[in-house]
DNA sequence: ACCGATTTGAAAATGATTTTCATTTTCAAT
DNA sequence: ATTGAAAATGAAAATCATTTTCAAATCGGT
C-alpha cells in the first residue's frame, strides 16, 4: 500500500525531468501533501503541512515550486477573491475528478461539484470548437463557477 | 445628448439611495469613468482617469467605492491572475451585453466574446437549477473563462 | 567523489489593498 | 437657507501575500 502510494506519485518525475527540471526533496514533498490533502489549499496550508515532513523549507520554495508545477499543468492556481491564491492537483495518472465551483458571495464558501459535468460538456465543446474557429484559440481548460448565497447565508438575508 | 448621457447615467442612484448611502461627487465622476472607458480596468486605471475630471480624489477612495458597488452588483471585480484586480460595469438600464472571457495562458491577453451565450444559456439554466435544488444554492451570478493560447502566441510554442 | 548548473532558504523588497483618523461633505430636519 | 449628526473622504501608515536577491546547498551526469 505504501509501497503502490509510493510508485502512484512518482509519475510526475518524468514531467519535470523530461523538462530539464530536477527531482528535489522539496518538490516530492510539496506533491505528497497536494496527493494527501484534496481541497483549495492556500501556499501557506501547503507550507505548514510541508514543514511536518520537511521543518526546514521556506516559504519561499513553496511559491516557486507551486508557480512550476502551475507552469507544467500538474497544479491549478485558483483565486477566489480573499486575497491569497489557492492551488491543487489538476489530475493524477489515476485522474482527480475534474470539477466545477458554487462560492457563496457572503461567507466565502466554496462547493465543489461534478455531477453536471456531462450535461455541461457538450456545451463546452461545442463553444471551444467556435471560439478555437473564430479567435484562433487554442483552449486547453476552462473555468466555471457559479456565485451566489450557500444555505446557511440565505436565512440572514 | 449630454442631458440624454446624464439622466442616463443616474440610474444607480436610486440603487444606492435606496441602501441609505449617499451620492457624492467621487461617486459619481468614478461611476462616469466606468460607463466612459468600457474594459477591464484595474483601480489604478479608473484613479488616473478620475484624476482628470477631480484631481483631488485619493486611490482609497476609489476601492472603497469599487468595493461598494462590487457589494451592490453594480460593478463585477474580476481576477485575471497578473496581480490586481479588474473592474467593469455588470450593466445599467440600458444593459451592458453580459460576456466570458478567453484568457491566454502565456501572455495573459484577455477577450470577451458574447457570441455563444445563448447556447450556453440553457445549459447554465438546467444547471443552475439541479444546484440551487442540491446545494440549497441561490446562484446570482456565473463566471465561464476559456483558458488557452491566443493566436500570437501559438506561433513561438 | 567531482563539478557546473540548478535549486534552495533567509532576509529584504515589492506592490496592491486596507486601515487609521482627522477633516470635509451630504442631506434630513429645521 | 442653515444646522448638525452621520457618512464619506484623503493622506499617511500599516498590512500582507508574493517576489526578488544572493550566498550556500543540492542534484545528477561524468
Amino acid at each position: 500500500m505504501a509501497q503502490h502510494d509510493f510508485f502512484g506519485h512518482m509519475w510526475w518525475h518524468g514531467r519535470l525531468r523530461g523538462h530539464g527540471y530536477r527531482i528535489t526533496v522539496p518538490r516530492q514533498v510539496i506533491l505528497d501533501v497536494l496527493h494527501s490533502r484534496e481541497g483549495h489549499l492556500s501556499a501557506e496550508d501547503i507550507y505548514i503541512e510541508v514543514r511536518k515532513e520537511y521543518p526546514q523549507i521556506g516559504l519561499t520554495t513553496v511559491y516557486r515550486t507551486l508557480e512550476l508545477l502551475v507552469r507544467m499543468g500538474i497544479v491549478f492556481k485558483f483565486d477566489f477573491g480573499d486575497g491569497r491564491s489557492r492551488y491543487e492537483l489538476s489530475e493524477g495518472p489515476e485522474g482527480f475528478r475534474h470539477h466545477h465551483h458554487l462560492v457563496c458571495s457572503v461567507c466565502g464558501r466554496v462547493i465543489d461539484y461534478s455531477e453536471y459535468l456531462d450535461s455541461e460538456q457538450q456545451l463546452l465543446d461545442k463553444t471551444e470548437a467556435g471560439l478555437s474557429e473564430k479567435y484562433g484559440f487554442k483552449i486547453t481548460n476552462h473555468l466555471i463557477r457559479f456565485y451566489g448565497l450557500c444555505d446557511r447565508c440565505q436565512s440572514g438575508e
